[in-house]
Parts: C-alpha cells; sequence; structure tokens
DNA sequence: TGAGCATACAGTGTATACACTCAATTGCAA
DNA sequence: TTGCAATTGAGTGTATACACTGTATGCTCA
C-alpha cells in the first residue's frame, strides 16, 4: 500500500527490498525457501540491519513470512490462496478498466500497444516478465494509486506460480490474443468490454492454474505429511 | 497482506508496530505528524532498531510515509485518495458478503449481533472504535484472507478520517441503522443484500465524508499557504 | 547398544556507536 | 543592516557487538 512512496529511499542505493522482491516474484527466490539474513547480507555486502527491515517490509506485502521460530522464508500459497489471490486481482483489474480506458492517452495506447506486440513468440520467461510489465503499466494507467497498488501487490505475489501456468500450460497464446484484444478495447473507448476481457482473461488463467496446482499439490496436511514421514520411516526400518 | 502472519511476532512482547499502527488508527498520531525514531525509541523504552523495522513494516502497509529527506509521518490521504480508498473498501466488502454468509454459524451470528446492539446509543469513539471491529470481524467470517487482509488495511488506513464522519457528521445513526440490516440480512442468508447493504453503507459514508473533506481542506497548496503566511506576518508587524 | 545430558552452533533480536546529510543558527565581515 | 560562511544540531543509515533461543552434536553412563 506504499502507493506514493517510492520503491528505493536511499537515492541511488540498489535497494535491498527491491532486489529480493524481484527474486521472489520471479521465482529464482522459490516459495517456502528460507531467507537467512545473514547469508543475504554477506551476499549483498550490507550488514544484516538493512536486510531485516527490507524483510520486515516484505511481509507487511506478504512475500515473505515469518515463521513462529523467527525465520523468515518466501511466502507459500496453497492451491485455494492461489484461487483467492487471483480472483482478488480479477476484481480489482476489472473495476479499474473504465478508468484506464478514461485516462489512456494515445501515446499511453502506442506504447500499450508496443508492449503487446514485442511479445508475441517470445519464449515464456521472457514473456512472463513483459506480461508483469503490461499488466501494471494498464494499473498505472488507471489513475488510481490504491487499486492499483492492491492489484500490484497480489500481481507480484502471485507471478512466481503465474509463470508455472505459462510454462508448462497452454496459457501465453491464449493470454496474448486476449491482450491484443483489450488494446482494441482500450482504442474503442469501451470499458465495459475492458472489463469484461480483464476479468475473463484473469478468471480462465486462474481455472487453468488451480486445476494443475491441485494436481502437483504436496501433502502439506500435517496429517498427511505425517503419514507419509510414518510410511518413509516404515520402509527405512524394514530395510 | 500478511493474512498468514501473526501480528506479534515476538511472543509476549507488546511489538511495537501494533502500537503504532493503533495511534495511527485511532488519529492519535495524526496525518502528517512526524515519526522520530529516537523519540517513540524512548517513548517505547527500546532502542531505534525495532522502531525502524516497525516504521518501514507500516510503509509497506501505508499508514507511514517516508519523505524525501528519509523522515518518516504518519500518511495523509487527501480527499481524492480517501474517495479512492473507501471505494476499494466498498468494492472488496461487497465481494466477500456471500462467503460471509456462507460461513457465518449461528454463534458468529449472535456475536456480530450482540456487537452491534451493543453499539446502540455510543459516544461517537467508542462506536468508531467498536464499528472497526465489527467490520473487521465481517472480513474475518468470510474465510477469504487475502481478501479479509486488503479490506482490513483500507479499513485501517482510513479510520482516523471515517471518525471526522462519525463525529461531526450524522453518521452514526445511518450506519447503526444499516448495521442491523446487515444483521437481517446474515440471518436471512442473503448474501445479495448484504452485499448490496455494504456497498450503500460505504458509498454513502463515503460521499459525505468527501463533501466534508473537501469544504475544511487546509490549503495544502503552497502558494495558499504562502498568503496565509503572509497575513499573519502582516497581522504580526502592524500590531 | 541405547538413553540422557552437556556442549556447540546457527540463527535471530536488539543495544550501542559511529558516519553522513541537511538545515538552521550563529558569527563575522562588508 | 545585510550577506555569506562556518558551525552546530537533529535526524537518519548502518556496522559491530552481545544476548538469547532452539537444535544438533557428541559424550558419558547404564
Amino acid at each position: 500500500m506504499n502507493a506514493k512512496a517510492e520503491t528505493t529511499r536511499t537515492g541511488g542505493k540498489p535497494a535491498i527490498a527491491d532486489v529480493l522482491r524481484e527474486g521472489i516474484r520471479q521465482g529464482l527466490l522459490a516459495p517456502g525457501q528460507p531467507l537467512i539474513q545473514a547469508s543475504i547480507a554477506e551476499a549483498m555486502g550490507v550488514s544484516r540491519i538493512p536486510v531485516r527491515e527490507a524483510l520486515h517490509a516484505l511481509a507487511a506485502e506478504g512475500l515473505v513470512t515469518f515463521s513462529d521460530d523467527g525465520g523468515a522464508k518466501v511466502t507459500e500459497l496453497e492451491p485455494h490462496e492461489v484461487d483467492e489471490v487471483w480472483t482478488l486481482r480479477a476484481l480489482l483489474e476489472s473495476h479499474m478498466a473504465p478508468s484506464i480506458v478514461a485516462h489512456a492517452t494515445d501515446s499511453d495506447i502506442e506504447l500499450l500497444s508496443g508492449l503487446v506486440d514485442a511479445m508475441d513468440d517470445l519464449d515464456p520467461e521472457t514473456w512472463s516478465d513483459r506480461n508483469y510489465t503490461f499488466h501494471q503499466e494498464l494499473h498505472r494507467l488507471s489513475g488510481m494509486p490504491y487499486f492499483a497498488d492492491a492489484a500490484g501487490r497480489v500481481l507480484t505475489l502471485m507471478d512466481s506460480y503465474s509463470r508455472v501456468a505459462v510454462s508448462v500450460l497452454n496459457e501465453q497464446d491464449h493470454a496474448q490474443s486476449e491482450h491484443h484484444q483489450m488494446i482494441a478495447a482500450i482504442r474503442a473507448d469501451d470499458g465495459d468490454e475492458l472489463a469484461r476481457l480483464l476479468l475473463h482473461h484473469s478468471n480462465r488463467a486462474r481455472k487453468a492454474l488451480l486445476a494443475y496446482a491441485e494436481s502437483q499439490q504436496k501433502p502439506v496436511d500435517p496429517k498427511a505429511e505425517a503419514a507419509a514421514a510414518a510410511r518413509s520411516l516404515a520402509d527405512h526400518l524394514s530395510a
């Protein structure tokens, strides 16, 4: 919700929180991965203090979770959480649509359109990055900083999950065709159509991803984990 | 977006961020008020380090803003921002309504109902506190932690502004009657009606507050401030 | 061999100390 | 008196150091 605050506070410096946020978003720091203060501090060439501050800020953004023992790790989303977050994004984006159409100038539209055109036939990784930028740009155009901030936050939170949908599922082509339709809707000044497209865009991808996530789900249920551990133990003892 | 994280991390301790958050929400720390690390640290009997962490976390929540010079202050919302945040809350709450109705057990309803009944004829300050609790409880009942978190965040962000609406405007009676209607809608299992009520609830209050805020707006325009200073100076010199 | 206990270690939380920046104030000179 | 420069001070940013906690390791003893 730092709608007004700039991301980098200390002027030219790299801003530790930004580096971590990018790493988490791109999946370089995988969900569940422990974030050890000392290691991060050493890797970044700073002391633990600014690292701690960054971790707490990211925790407030939901990207990082502090366990009961005080250790920080990259937030893991369970399938039903991915579902909820994706729904939230759809709601926010579709609600911003009329405002996006109203605020977009010709040069904004050209920029967006160029962005989308340049996304045709990209490899999944690069496409995902551009996709993130595209949606962020849409949010910015709405002129609604608090909506944009909330939407950007969920976009970041689920980006590493959404990359799965892009690489594994057949999402990229679907999405890309919808992106072109969105540009057309903005050109046509049709806020309702843009809202409809954004809602549909998110919801289809959400369902595809959810189905995939549930099929891939590891047993996070403690009982199931305990059962798995018991099986492994039994195997081990009988060997 | 700390949907899963508990507010207090260090077990029994008071949690500095929580104290500040409460102070800001209740308006004890007024919008725009500078938050000096050393002063807070001394007041709380800790060093500046945990204070800094709390401030950064609150900044990520939007309650605190870091100026360009590094100083932190309580976030100030301009009227159009209050308007946007209030709209966001209305959207989120109304979208949660069906889920609230679906999840609310009989004992939940009794608890909510008791809460509302106890709010009749309270003084504005106490009523505002209970009102905050009531809405938070609604969010919690939805079983949608990310929606609840986003809604709770905006609720906290605008609470000190909303108190103005309660004390100065005639909001309390309106709102209270709508609260009773909400309970009835939940009892009747009518999610759409609850959504309608929540939307109406927020939107009416939003408009009233916006009109008031714009009428009260201090001259934040530098020129207007300079003009005011000039007037004061003239008074002083002529005395 | 196996159970219990002490020790070492990894990691976090925070207090202290020092460096840097910006602004205001003071002092000096014209 | 006015203008400018040096100084002081308030405030932030961060590195270092130490204390505390939980866990793993290893040692001792039955």
